[in-house]
DNA sequence: GTTAAGATCTGCT
DNA sequence: GCAGATCTTAACG
């Protein structure tokens, strides 16, 4: 893929900075059935310091390593024993941050995420959410740690992004840490998970 | 070895 | 709007 990177700007930011950036760039799996790739619609960020909802919160583990790991690859976990979430690593190796992708507006291989999700949905439906963005996109365990600079999973710059509005509102689905302004999305778009 | 809880989604009331 | 599905992980004994 001859489109530059925008991993390595992304490498220079705080997590709550690149939560931000993220929005309006595109998602991309280059699967054998076709390329899949949609536009990051809403995020989260996920803090070591001070943030008792993040993973890395009480030290690290086995299911958290890779968020200790250098910034720019990807941590995928399992959770409720059915789905998987998707996040970019960030801050620098050791550190243990991260940013959650919980959902993104399709753009090309609908019908391949529409096979995978197993149900005729409507669009805006198909991966507004961490576990749907992930089996629309067929992430799972062996993404942990992937390089996303790299295929066949990968983050690229949209050059038309342009100006966007990002409306800034305390994070979803987590007991602790509710009081934190860390969840980002782009204002008035109908692919976020929930308004 | 055992147990409780979790960054969710779907279907039914 | 609410409860159930379903299993890995982490904390405890």
């Amino acid at each position: 893929m001859a489109v530059p990177s925008i991993i390595d700007k992304l490498n220079k930011m705080d997590t709550v900075k690149v939560a931000r950036e993220l929005l309006g760039h595109y998602l991309c799996h280059q699967t054998p059935a076709g390329l899949i790739s949609g536009i990051i619609v809403e995020t989260e960020a996920y803090l070591s310091r001070n943030d008792p909802a993040c993973h890395a919160a009480s030290g690290k583990t086995r299911r958290n390593e890779t968020m200790f790991g250098p910034p720019g690859i990807a941590y995928v976990y399992f959770i409720y024993g059915i789905y998987y979430c998707f996040n970019v690593v960030t801050g620098s190796s050791g550190t243990g941050e991260a940013v959650l992708i919980r959902s993104v507006k399709p753009v090309s291989g609908i019908d391949i995420m529409k096979k995978k999700r197993g149900m005729n949905c409507e669009l805006q439906k198909l991966a507004n959410g961490p576990g749907k963005l992930c089996i629309a996109f067929g992430i799972d365990k062996k993404h942990d740690g992937h390089n996303l600079k790299k295929e066949p999973l990968f983050l690229a710059e949209n050059k038309k992004r342009g100006m966007i509005n990002v409306t800034v509102a305390p994070r979803i689905g987590v007991s602790a840490g509710k009081d934190k302004l860390f969840r980002y999305y782009i204002s008035g778009s109908q692919y976020v998970s929930r308004r």
